[in-house]
DNA sequence: GGGACTCTAGACCGACTGGTCTACATAATT
DNA sequence: AATTATGTAGACCAGTCGGTCTAGAGTCCC
């Protein structure tokens, strides 16, 4: 094994660790169960996660959000205008629902959610990668106009309904929610900017 | 002890149960937790609930789902139009997650999105719960001069943005999003509700 | 009073949990 | 060649998991 093959395993183990974690939750995803998923010994697992279960979640959170992320903005920098960026957000993660059996949705959702309500680095972890989304948001609405506080507010109300509406999705396991919702909030933002941007006060 | 002690039991374990749930998600959760907080023996839980911890969680799912569908469908059915009633919506969830101190956001999601890929009685139960709180608001959106139709899309947009919202601002640990992000939504849907009953088309 | 039924009580089971530990292979450095 | 650092490999640990089981308390009907 060269130098290389020790990262090369750090990554496996967390992408693994990633989409279970993803798909089950913290708790009820086991260490062993990662191992095997990812073929590694749980000496590696310890050798390059001193910190455990809890450090290897938070960095799976991590990487599985930044990852979307990427995918997320490539999707929304190629879109023309509000409307267009907000479906092709529902529509990215409309793909990668359907495309997985309905079992990918937000990589970082389940584990917030069992994590709300306690802090740690899994908490910072989940906290971050959303904000980070968010900053990618209000960007490309600033770079189409929109002041500020505006774009803050207009970069929730997209991440929020598109959240919402993956969740809603996944539960029926139809995706026609989410292109519906999409749909609906990119026009509402569109309207709005269109607005603000000749003239009027939020 | 008399007749009714037992099902006092059962629903003692039931509502504690459904809390654990919530806070921690299904896996997280375990059965001697719950014995422990609701200070029953685990005889009386497989008395009560021969299907072990599925069956437990699948009935915990429903009566929690039940029990907030009433107190929002109360809050919504007050309100004089689609925006205060989504504001309204929001308001309801904001201020149970900020009296629980950002534990309890929705009921069933945690559970929902932790179970999501499969199939089975914990599903069918959340997803039960999610369709009896968009027939209440359907209605009432129908009450207002929805046309069927109409009503399905808007109830659909309203759920996923608050449900979203909600999980951000759990994330968060601050309320704002939630009340900013109704906002907007009622707004939204009072305008289109407008156009609609004045004999505009979708 | 004697069954029958409802429900409580908790000991007990094998399986599995996250975590620690020692042994060892490989590769770079000296 | 010897040493050191980087990783791999998995046996092992105490604790907990969900689930089963038997024993018995309390209440009702006959």
């Amino acid at each position: 094994m060269t130098r290389s093959g020790g990262q090369e395993t750090r990554v496996r183990i967390l992408r693994t660790a990633a989409e279970l974690f993803q798909r089950q939750g913290y708790g009820a995803t086991g260490l062993n169960q990662i191992l095997a998923a990812s073929g590694a010994p749980k000496g590696s697992l310890y050798f390059h996660f001193p910190g455990g279960k809890e450090q290897l979640a938070a960095e799976a959170m991590a990487l599985a959000g930044s990852d979307l992320g990427e995918r997320l903005a490539v999707a929304v920098a190629a879109a023309d205008g509000p409307r267009a960026a907000v479906t092709a957000l529902g529509g990215v993660l409309a793909d990668g629902l359907a495309a997985s059996g309905y079992r990918d949705g937000c990589p970082v959702a389940t584990v917030a959610l069992e994590q709300a309500g306690e802090t740690g680095p899994i908490n910072d972890a989940c906290a971050a990668t959303y904000e980070g989304w968010l900053a990618g948001l209000r960007e490309q609405l600033k770079s189409w106009g929109a002041p500020e506080e505006t774009a803050a507010e207009l970069a929730d109300l997209a991440l929020s309904s598109v959240q919402g509406a993956l969740l809603l999705a996944q539960v029926r396991r139809d995706v026609g929610v989410l292109h519906a919702v999409a749909g609906q909030v990119g026009a509402h933002i569109e309207a709005r900017l269109a607005t603000v941007t000749t003239g009027g006060a939020a």
